[in-house]
DNA sequence: TCATAATCGTTGCATATGTAACAATCCAAT
DNA sequence: ATTGGATTGTTACATATGCAACGATTATGA
């Protein structure tokens, strides 16, 4: 790798274009698991382990912990109020905001869920191998911490 | 990490929420490039890239080389055609086929392009630091050849 | 206090995407 | 040679997504 004008790309060996095939890779998988077993959407999913992981959260909340565009969130939630896996409640102190928590069947679901998640994480770097796994694991969170605040670069 | 059930998952753990976060992160980055600079949509992007790589080819051999829909790449051709970056011609060996390829100014839009990709990734490299930039290398290489062929896992 | 700005969540709209169907063409097997 | 089956690329349709505008509510500050 010189100092010389590149005007040749080898796109396979492009970064930006390694993580969205990674990424895409590993999402169909895990998407069998939450579409065939539950047919959850991803922002459904998303939704789901996000009021599982923290309890009762509000929608914008939601949005800031799973990176989703309000919008996504708010017709996640409405799916998954159509199924009866969450529940709203208006807040009383502030009342533009609702209160999501999930239901006790939204629980349970999630709890099957968040099982089957780590077992694919498990046979992820079961497959992988534990080395490429955890450079995997160390690049993903260096790109987080570097690019996460979004800020120029 | 022990046998027991996990009927709890952290989702920023976790690494399908992390690939896909990482890879938007440094898409949406990268998208400024080419669609500020440029006005290019993601699959015009990538089939502009693969025929400066590969010269001329069929659409579904861009799809191959770029893991597009071949909706994707129809409509990205249509686009780039509009604009005179690619010309058809039909491959009078086989009358489905269209060949593609850069024009004149397609291939010097494409150069100009492809520096700023390497300069981009150089700067990502800066920025990530050289070690977790090549983990981050080796771990999506690793998804790649263990998932790139779609097979059960 | 009152007016302006900011925040929360929803919805209308335009765009982007994938599935399925299709016409045109080629291939395989009789 | 002919017929049934693939393959190539396009398009109609349904769905998914993000942006912008909105009503309702709260915060700010003059």
């Amino acid at each position: 790798m010189e100092d010389e004008e590149k005007t040749f790309l080898a796109l396979e060996a492009f970064i930006p274009y390694k993580l969205n095939r990674a990424a895409e890779l590993v999402s169909r998988q895990f998407a069998r698991i939450y579409k065939d077993r539950a047919g959850l959407t991803r922002p459904e999913w998303r939704t789901l382990a996000t009021l599982g992981q923290y309890g009762t959260l509000t929608a914008t909340a939601i949005g800031a912990h799973s990176s989703m565009h309000k919008t996504k969130v708010s017709r996640a939630v409405q799916s998954l109020e159509e199924r009866k896996w969450l529940k709203r409640s208006v807040d009383e102190q502030d009342r533009r905001v609702e209160r999501l928590a999930l239901t006790r069947e939204g629980a349970r679901n999630y709890r099957e869920l968040a099982q089957l998640a780590h077992a694919f994480q498990l046979k992820l770097r079961d497959v992988m191998g534990e080395a490429d796994f955890d450079a995997l694991d160390r690049g993903l969170a260096a790109v987080e911490a570097r690019l996460g605040k979004d800020i120029s670069m």
